[in-house]
This record gives structure tokens, C-alpha cells and sequence, in this order.
DNA sequence: TCTGCGTCTTTTTTT
DNA sequence: AAGACGCAGA
């Protein structure tokens, strides 16, 4: 015990030798957040006031939890394997899988990300004749997520908004299709896991009764649903005393209200979980004293703040140096030829750090450092996993994994090309969501010329779905690759070579994942409990994990990212770039004062990554989109206390009444009033497509039955059709659907438990409809 | 069915 | 500026 508070400060072993119950530790930048965390953790298992398998620790970044068991293991000897330390997705991942019974999953469940997510709402949208210009599947997205992190379903979202009506409607078919298809998106994870402990007593308990410590990193970054789940997970209002939640937040570090969190959690966190005053952090180990006051000067203009200053006792430092260039150009090479000077002078690059708001920032500075020699890291930027190829092999996976993953079969059926086109793909998509089966399924009811490139495609799955338990993952892996025709179609691509090393890449990243994560068998407690594949392991570890590690390789590097990335990590040098108003603050966020203070909160996160030398650069004017735009200085700039900052170009704010006339500073609102109006004018008045009906709740026009266009087809099914004369089901006999209403069947083809209707109806289609399922809903006249 | 070309949109941030 | 998408022609 001694080792573990000995160098602490005062505040921060009050923290770590708390009492075993719940507390809120604030915890601003660069005052050991990090140290006070693991160090509690190791004061409750060194004091025996816990074991191992009874502590649950929540980050919000893979990187942060590896740290975090990285460091504890250096602080005592123990074996991390029965913690549960990671993100939330992660745990509630982890939690899924092993109760994907009763979740309602099966156990091969895949994770979609945004872009398959994505994916999906696009092809619900379409197989209901929505139209995709009036609803944006992007927008579609971003409310069913939002609805998802606020914990409810389709049927509990209720709106006036007709816009709304018709969002809840599409949330609603999505919900069905990822049902069927057995398919989590990121936000369903969390809920599914969120409804599993609240509908289902007896795993409820049992994980209340075995996570009696909670700790929780970045706690102002959680939403509402993972608010929630941690006090299902705590027991409160259940147990008395709930379990024990130490929760390490910085409200002035919350900067993910975009996407759902909730900074109120922190006060509703010490209303009810009756904290008496939260142990404040506020003594800053980073940086200097500058710096420091800045920061603080800074975010002195939030309103709302839980309140905090931080203080050093390290000296002023240099002063925080400003420079505004011509262009973006200029600014780039203003950075990187002082961080040149840097490196003359013995810096190492890693220590030195370039921050933008947005990605699309990164390229100037790439292309100078580039050109300059200087070894860079861009962090971010396309990850391992997004790489098409990469994603195209997993995709195998998944379906060896999962046929029912519609996503992943969409993606690879006819990658490499084998004579699948957008019509036969229509064809089964059609046949799929009439029947309500999954694609694979549907493969084998498809005739004429398609049916035997489907075959051939299926061929290969079930070959892989043989394979995968036949071999250890990395030979699966490569087999894959080899068997699905990946390989040797990226051999034939005359610029394929790069993409052949990052597959070869894929086989060492399975690898090192069964080294690394190598996934054992849970509770000893005999609660259900059930192995992970490694196959379905390294699956999700692709959708959750994506390429964070990459960043570890490039070591001496400079470190370019944006400041969300940038958070919880702290450089010598740092570079913030971009300081102009409506970059940085955004212009999407200046007429809401919340989301305005949100990005004062980033930057005054990015300032407080700085230890030692601080530079604030900007640029008149800023290529845009293939335009360039003038623009003022940063409000951000004038927020900084003159007495910490020097500029080393003319000081934009002294002197006004000799600048520029107004045209050319106000030129880039002014062009931006063009943009957006001409915007408007093409979505709203020009809309060259006829946006009539909403939804079709009756049949797509483009569904048009799939065999009709051969009549060689036609004469092999009618041989058929006598062939299933014990079915009630014979050409010519008149039906009532319940969806489709009445009709005629033109034809069968198949027996059995595969016999499948081609059925005319009044309303105009004709569909194929799988007897076994459509049986319970036709009834014959 | 596939390919290439032209048009349109996009990005603020991410588990 | 770059990527996604749709269309037309091979």
C-alpha cells in the first residue's frame, strides 16, 4: 500500500484510499487521471477489499484500457484475465455473446459499423419505394442513433413531425432486418445488452452480485443508455448500497455531445448515487504555466461548469506563440519549418504534435512534411479494417461466420467479379424480403442463368464454413483470401500489390489477436457461460478495434490527428492549426450556444495537450472544397490572455481600423450565403424526380417477379409442378395474401419444404413466395 | 454485365 | 479535391 500512494498528492491518494463506495472524482487535464484510476484499482485488490473478477472498469477507447492494464500490471503482480476492463462496446459485446440466447441473437451475431449500418438503411429504404432524396439515409442514420442511445425502440420514439413519422417508420423496418439478419450496429449493442440485464432477472443479479467495483474513465463522455446501464450493472435502487462506481470524469473535457453524451450524467451521477462532494483534481503535472493560463482563461467563458481551476507549480514556461499566414499553404509550411528548426535542435518528432479540427486539414501538413523528409504519423486516417480489401475478406469471414449477414453478402457476392449484376442481385433481394430469409437462403431458389453463378458462390461459403473449424484462424485467414478469389484477382490488378500486403497483413493481425486476446472460458461460478470463437472473436475485434494499434508503429514520428483523437494524450510541442472563425469553432456549431461551448471545451482540450511550447496558427485565406474562402481570426484567439501569447505575424486584432476592407475578411460568410442558397435551390426546386409516394406499403414498383422473362424456364417448372401434386398448390388456383392481397399462382416450381409459388396479384407484381413461410398467410379461394 | 465518364455531394468530431 | 453515384455504351 505504501508503494501505491507513496508519491501521490494529497487529493489524488484521497481518491485512490476512498472508502469502498461510490465517488466522483474530478479530474482535470494532465493531473494524473490515468495513475489515480489504475492506482485504485490496485489499492482494492492489494488491500483485499476486492478480487479480480469482481471489478469492472469501463474506458472509452481500446488504447486506454490496454494502458490502463498495462500500467496496473507493472504496480502488483496479478492476473488481469478475470477483470473485465474495456470500452462499452466491448463489455456489452462481450456480455452479448455470452448471453445471445437471451438477447435474442444468435451466437455468430455480426457488428455492423457506420458504413454498413449505413448500407442497410439504404437497401430498407429502397425495398420500400422510399424516396431517398426527400429522406437522407445519412439523416435516417444519424436519428435512429440517436433514438438508440436514448434507449428506445422504434415503437417508444413518438413524434408530431411528419418528417419524424416517417424516420420512426423506416427505424422500425431496419429494426426487422437486422432481427433477421442477426446484425448489431455500434448503438445496438449497447441496447440490446441494456435490455438483457433489465428484462432478465437472474443475469441481472448475477453480474450485480459479481461487479461490486465499477470504475468508469471519461465518465462526462457517457450517454444516456450507458448512464443507465451502469446503474442496472450497479444495482441502484436494487441493492443497499448499490455497488461501489468510481467514476473519473473532467466536464470540461466533454466533447462527444455530437454523438449522444450527456454531460448532465455527471450531476445526476452524484444526486443518485448520493456522493457527498466529488474530490477534485486541480494540481496539472503537464504543463507550463502559460499554458496553463490560458487554458484556464479560456474556458472561464463556459457557462454551467461544475467548477474547477487548475494550478501548476512549474514555472511560466515560454509564452504560447500565434501566427497567422496568407494561406493554408503557408501556414503548413510555417509549421513545418518550425518544427524542422525543432529537430535541427535535437527534438525528437515524436514529441511534437500537429492538431486540426477536421480531418481533411491533414493533407497540406502531410504533403510538406513529405517533401521536407520529416517522418509523420497521421493518426485516423483510413484505418486498417476500412481498407476495401480488408473489409471484403472479413466479409468472407462473416458469412462463414454468419450467412444470414446480409451486409457482408451484399459486399463480397459478386467481388471478384463472377457475373452477378446489379439485376440477378435485385432478383434475390426481391425473392429475400418477400420470404423473409436471408439471402444465402434465398440463392438456392433462383433459376435460369443466375443460378449457377450463385451456386458457384455458395460453393465457396460452404467450402470456408467447413474450413473455419478445421484450422487454426490465421491458416483460415489465409485460406480465405485464397479460396474466396481475393488473392488472385488483386494479382491480376496491375496496382493490387499494396492491397496483396495489407491481406498478408490481415494473417499477422490474426495472428497477434490470438496471441493478445486470447479468449478463455468466464466464471468459475458456472453461470451460463459460453466460448467465443476465435473466428467470431476476431470478427467483432475487427468492427470494435479498428486500427488503433497502427499508431504505435511509425515510433519517431511527428503526430498528426484531429483534437478529438488527440484527447488523453500529451506532447512537448504542439501545433493547434486551422484557428479561424468557422473552422475552428465550426460554423455548424455558432448559432447554438451549447455546441459552441462544446468547441470551446475542444479547445481547450487541445491547448491542455501541450507540456512545454504551444503554437496557435491560422490562415487568411483556406482552400475549401475546391474554393477558397477569406476568413477572420478565431473568437478562440481573442479569449486568450494577451500577457501568455506573442505573435509572430501581425496581430489581427491590434491595428483593425488599417486591415483589410470588411469584403475581403467577410468574404467567406458571404460566399458560404452563395453555397448554401444554391444548395437550396437544387434540393428544393429542382428536384428533377417526382417525390410521390412515401411508402409503398403495397409492392415496389420494381419488383417484377423473377422468372418471367424466359419461357424455356417456364416449361422446365411446369415438369416440375406435376411433380408436387400432393401440394394444395397447383397452377391456375386463385389465392388471398394477407400483405399482397388476391392473386393468382402462374406456376410452382420445387417440393416440399422448397417448393416455391410464382404468384400473380391483383395490385400488378408477380413475386415468388416460398410455400412453407407464405402458407400460413395465403389462403386459397 | 461491366466499364468509364460525368455529375453531385461532402465532413466536424467517433465507439 | 476527392469520393459516391448514376448513366450510357461496349
Amino acid at each position: 500500500m505504501q508503494s501505491i500512494t507513496e508519491s501521490l498528492n494529497k487529493q489524488q491518494a484521497q481518491a485512490v484510499t476512498a472508502e469502498p463506495k461510490s465517488a466522483l472524482i474530478l479530474a482535470g487535464a494532465g493531473s494524473g487521471k490515468t495513475r489515480v484510476l489504475t492506482s485504485r484499482i490496485a489499492y482494492l485488490l492489494q488491500q483485499n477489499m476486492a478480487h479480480p473478477s469482481e471489478i469492472l472498469a469501463v474506458t472509452f477507447t481500446n488504447k486506454a484500457a490496454k494502458e490502463m492494464l498495462a500500467r496496473l500490471q507493472n504496480m502488483i503482480p496479478i492476473n488481469p484475465r478475470a477483470m473485465w476492463v474495456g470500452t462499452f462496446h466491448g463489455l456489452c459485446n462481450r456480455l452479448l455473446r455470452l448471453h445471445h440466447q437471451e438477447a435474442g441473437l444468435p451466437s455468430t451475431f455480426a457488428i455492423l459499423d457506420m458504413s454498413d449500418q449505413l448500407g442497410v438503411i439504404k437497401r430498407v429504404m429502397k425495398a420500400n419505394g422510399i424516396d431517398t432524396e426527400e429522406f437522407k439515409p445519412r439523416e435516417v442514420q444519424n436519428f435512429i442513433n440517436r433514438c438508440k442511445e436514448e434507449g428506445k425502440r422504434a415503437s417508444e420514439v413518438y413524434s408530431k413531425f411528419s418528417k419524424d413519422k416517417a424516420y420512426i417508420q423506416i427505424y422500425a423496418m431496419y429494426e426487422a432486418v437486422l432481427q433477421r439478419e442477426g446484425a448489431c450496429d455500434f448503438a445496438e449493442l449497447l441496447l440490446r445488452a441494456y435490455e438483457l440485464l433489465s428484462r432478465n432477472e437472474m443475469i441481472r443479479h448475477h453480474y450485480q452480485e459479481r461487479f461490486r467495483f465499477i470504475l468508469v474513465d471519461e465518465f462526462q463522455d457517457t450517454n444516456v443508455l450507458q448512464y443507465e446501464w451502469l446503474k442496472l450493472l450497479a444495482g441502484l435502487g436494487e441493492k443497499n448500497p448499490p455497488n461501489a462506481v468510481f467514476a473519473v470524469g473532467d466536464d470540461d473535457q466533454s466533447i462527444y455531445a455530437f454523438r449522444g453524451a450527456n454531460v448532465g450524467n455527471m450531476m445526476s451521477f452524484v444526486q443518485e448515487f448520493r456522493i457527498g462532494e466529488p474530490i477534485r483534481l486541480e494540481q496539472n503535472y503537464r504543463s507550463q504555466g502559460n499554458i496553463l493560463d490560458a487554458a484556464n482563461a479560456l474556458i472561464s467563458n463556459n457557462s454551467e461548469r461544475m467548477g474547477k481551476n487548475l494550478w501548476t507549480d512549474a514555472g511560466k514556461g515560454e509564452k504560447i506563440r500565434a501566427n497567422r499566414s496568407d494561406n493554408d499553404f503557408d501556414e503548413a509550411r510555417f509549421v513545418c519549418s518550425t518544427i524542422q528548426e525543432y529537430i535541427d535542435k535535437g527534438v525528437s518528432p515524436e514529441d511534437i504534435a500537429i492538431l486540426y479540427r477536421s480531418n481533411a486539414q491533414s493533407r497540406l501538413f502531410e504533403t510538406e512534411l513529405t517533401r521536407r523528409g520529416i517522418p509523420f504519423m497521421v493518426y485516423g486516417g483510413l484505418r486498417f479494417f476500412d481498407r476495401a480489401e480488408i473489409k471484403n475478406a472479413m466479409a468472407y469471414m462473416r458469412l462463414a461466420e454468419n450467412p444470414s449477414d446480409d451486409s457482408a453478402f451484399l459486399r463480397v457476392v459478386n467481388v471478384p467479379a463472377r457475373g452477378i449484376g446489379a439485376k440477378s442481385i435485385e432478383n434475390l433481394v426481391d425473392f429475400a424480403t418477400t420470404n423473409g430469409i436471408s439471402l444465402f437462403e434465398s440463392m438456392q431458389y433462383i433459376r435460369g442463368a443466375a443460378a449457377n453463378k450463385f451456386a458457384a458462390f455458395k460453393e465457396i461459403i460452404d467450402t470456408l464454413r467447413v474450413a473455419k473449424d478445421e484450422m487454426p484462424l490465421p491458416a483460415f485467414v489465409d485460406f480465405t483470401v485464397e479460396k474466396s478469389g481475393l488473392r488472385n484477382m488483386y494479382e491480376l490488378d496491375p496496382n493490387g500489390s499494396e492491397r496483396i500486403e495489407n491481406l498478408q497483413e490481415l494473417t499477422s493481425a490474426a495472428q497477434g489477436f490470438i496471441k493478445e486476446e486470447a479468449i478463455d472460458t468466464e466464471n468459475s461460478d458456472g453461470t451460463a457461460v459460453e466460448n467465443l470463437s476465435a473466428l467470431a472473436g476476431f470478427v467483432s475485434h475487427a468492427s470494435l478495434e479498428a486500427g488503433e494499434n497502427q499508431a504505435q508503429v511509425g515510433q519517431d514520428a511527428v503526430q498528426l490527428m484531429t483534437v478529438h483523437a488527440s484527447k488523453g494524450l500529451e506532447f512537448d510541442i504542439v501545433f493547434i492549426t486551422g484557428l479561424e472563425e468557422d473552422m475552428f469553432p465550426h460554423f455548424r456549431s455558432k448559432n447554438d450556444k451549447k455546441a459552441l461551448q462544446e468547441e470551446r471545451r475542444l479547445m481547450y482540450v487541445a491547448i491542455t495537450r501541450a507540456r512545454k511550447e504551444l503554437y496557435l496558427t491560422l490562415a487568411e485565406e483556406r482552400m475549401l472544397q475546391g474554393r477558397s474562402f477569406s476568413s477572420y481570426p478565431s473568437s478562440f484567439l481573442t479569449e486568450i490572455p494577451g500577457e501568455t501569447l506573442k505573435w509572430l505575424s501581425r496581430n489581427p486584432f491590434e491595428s483593425r481600423y488599417e486591415a483589410e476592407d470588411e469584403d475581403s475578411w467577410g468574404s467567406r460568410s458571404g460566399s458560404n450565403k452563395n453555397y448554401s442558397s444554391s444548395y437550396r435551390n437544387s434540393s428544393c426546386g429542382g428536384s428533377t424526380k417526382p417525390s410521390g409516394h412515401r411508402f409503398a406499403s403495397n409492392v415496389p414498383e420494381w419488383a417484377k417477379g423473377i422468372i418471367e422473362t424466359k419461357k424455356e424456364k417456364l416449361q422446365t417448372q411446369k415438369i416440375r409442378a406435376k411433380q408436387n401434386s400432393d401440394s394444395p398448390y397447383k397452377a391456375g388456383i386463385n389465392i388471398n395474401h394477407e400483405k399482397f392481397g388476391p392473386g393468382v399462382i402462374l406456376d410452382t416450381q420445387g417440393a416440399g419444404d422448397d417448393m416455391v409459388l410464382i404468384v400473380k396479384f391483383k395490385t400488378g407484381g408477380i413475386k415468388n413466395l416460398l410455400a412453407r413461410i407464405a402458407g400460413k398467410k395465403i389462403t386459397i379461394l
